[in-house]
DNA sequence: ACCTGAACACCGTTCAAGT
DNA sequence: ACCTGAACACCGTTCAAGT
C-alpha cells in the first residue's frame, strides 16, 4: 500500500515533468516544433513511457490547456474575493485576467488550438469535460458577482448575468488573441490594447447600468487597491521583467 | 504571347481548383484530415504539381485565409455603401459580417490557424503582406465611416476611430470564435450569440456617443432596409438553408 | 510489472526520370 | 518545358523484446 502511494506520486511527478518540457518546447520551437521525440529526449524517458501517460499528442496539448485554464481560474477567483462594490470585483477579475495575459502570453496562444474541433475530438472525453467544467466555473464566479450586484441594487433586476459575462469574455478573448498575431496593432493605430480593452469593458458595464458608473467612481483608486491587496506578487513580477 | 496568356489562365484555374478541393477536404475531414496526398488525388494532379503552386501545406491554408478575408472585405465594403446615417452604415458592415459568419462558419474557423506565429512563419512574405493589407483595408473602410461621422457631427470630434474599430473588431472576433467551439453556449445561458453581439455593439457605440443613439432611432427599420437594399441575395440564401 | 526503442504507417517534401 | 510518382525524411504510434 505504501509502495502503491509512492508509485502514484511518481507517476504524477512524471506527468508534470512531461507537461513542463512540452510547454518549454512549444514556447521555444512553436507548435510545429513540438514533437514526441523531442519530449522523450528532454524528459529522458522513452516514447513508450510518454504514451502511458498521454494517448496522443493532442492529449498533451489538451492537458496544457487545462493547466492554463486552472491558473486563469485561480486569478479570476482571487479577483472576485476583492472587498468592495460588485463592479469593483468584476474589475478585479479583469485585472487578474490581464495579469495572466501579460505574464503568460504564450500559454494563452497554445489554447487556441483546442478551440478547433478537429483537435479537440482526438482527446479523451474526461479531459474534454474537465476543460468545459473549468470554463463553466469561470462563468459561475462571474455570474455569482452579477447576482450579488442585482441583490445589492448595483445592477438592474432585469439584467441577464450570462449575456453580460459573454460580452466581456468575448471582447477579452478577442483582444488577447488579436494582440498576439503578427498584425502590428501599433501600425493600425492601437497603441495600448490593454488600455483599449479596459476602456471597452467599462463602456459595456456602463451600458448594462452596473453602478457605480465610470463617471461616479474613482476606479483608478480601486485599481490601486486591487494591485496592493489582491495581486501584489504578480504586479511585482510583471515590473521586474 | 497568346499561348503564354492561355497558360497563365490555366495556371490560375488550376490554383483555384487546388484551393477548392483543399477547402472541401478541410470541411469534411477537418484540419488533421487535410493532406497533400488527398489534395493530389481529388484534383487529379500529382503532388509535384501541387508544389509548383504552393511551396508547403501552410501556404495552401494561408491562401484559403486570404480568400476568406477577401470575401469578408467585400461584404464589409458593400455594407459601408449603405445610404444612411454613419452609424447605420457601421451597422450595415456588421450585418455583412454576421452574414458571412452564418453562411461560411467553417471558413472563419480555418483562419484561426494563421493567427499562430508557428504557422504564419512558414508562409511566403508575399502572402503574409497580402493578408495584412486586407486586414488594413477592412480597418480603413471602418475608419473612413468614422471620419465621416466626425465630419457630420455624429461622433464627438475627439474620438479615436481606430480604438472604436478595434473594440468592435475584437468583440466580433471573440464571439464568432467562441461560438464555433464545442462549448455549448446554450448551456451557459447564451441563447442567441448573434443577438448578444448585436446588443454589445450598440452598447459600445452608445458609449462612444455615436449618434443617433440606440434609444433615438429605429435601428430595426434600418436593418430591414440593409437587408433589402444591400444583401438581398445573402439573406435569401440564408433563409433557404 | 514496467520500460524501451526498433519497427511501422503516414505525411510533407524533393527530384530523377519520363513525356 | 512540364509533369509525375517513387523515394526520402520526419513524426506519431505501437508492440515485441528486454529487465
Amino acid at each position: 500500500m505504501g509502495i502503491s502511494a509512492r508509485k502514484q506520486r511518481e507517476k504524477r511527478e512524471r506527468e508534470e515533468l512531461i507537461l513542463k518540457e512540452a510547454r518549454d518546447l512549444r514556447l521555444s520551437k512553436g507548435y510545429l516544433g513540438l514533437t514526441m521525440d523531442r519530449i522523450a529526449q528532454k524528459t529522458e524517458y522513452s516514447k513508450g513511457t510518454i504514451y502511458q501517460h498521454f494517448s496522443c499528442k493532442e492529449e498533451i496539448l489538451m492537458a496544457l490547456s487545462i493547466q492554463v485554464m486552472e491558473k486563469r481560474c485561480e486569478l479570476f477567483h482571487r479577483g472576485a474575493l476583492f472587498k468592495g462594490r460588485t463592479r469593483e470585483r468584476i474589475m478585479a477579475m479583469g485585472v487578474g485576467d490581464e495579469l495572466f495575459a501579460r505574464l503568460f502570453p504564450d500559454d494563452l496562444r497554445s489554447c487556441l488550438m483546442m478551440r478547433m474541433a478537429s483537435f479537440r475530438e482526438k482527446t479523451s472525453l474526461e479531459r474534454q469535460i474537465r476543460l468545459k467544467s473549468l470554463e463553466q466555473r469561470c462563468m459561475n464566479i462571474f455570474a455569482g458577482i452579477a447576482r450579488d450586484g442585482m441583490a445589492q441594487g448595483d445592477l438592474p433586476p432585469e439584467s441577464n448575468p450570462e449575456s453580460i459575462c459573454f460580452s466581456l469574455w468575448s471582447i477579452s478573448f478577442g483582444v488577447y488573441t488579436l494582440m498576439r498575431t503578427d498584425i502590428p496593432l501599433a501600425e493600425l493605430g492601437i497603441d495600448d490594447p490593454y488600455q483599449a480593452l479596459n476602456q471597452s469593458c467599462h463602456t459595456l458595464l456602463d451600458g448594462y447600468h452596473w453602478t457605480p458608473l465610470l463617471s461616479e467612481w474613482d476606479y483608478e483608486k480601486s485599481l490601486e487597491r486591487v494591485r496592493k491587496e489582491i495581486f501584489p506578487d504578480e504586479f511585482a513580477r510583471l515590473e521586474s521583467e
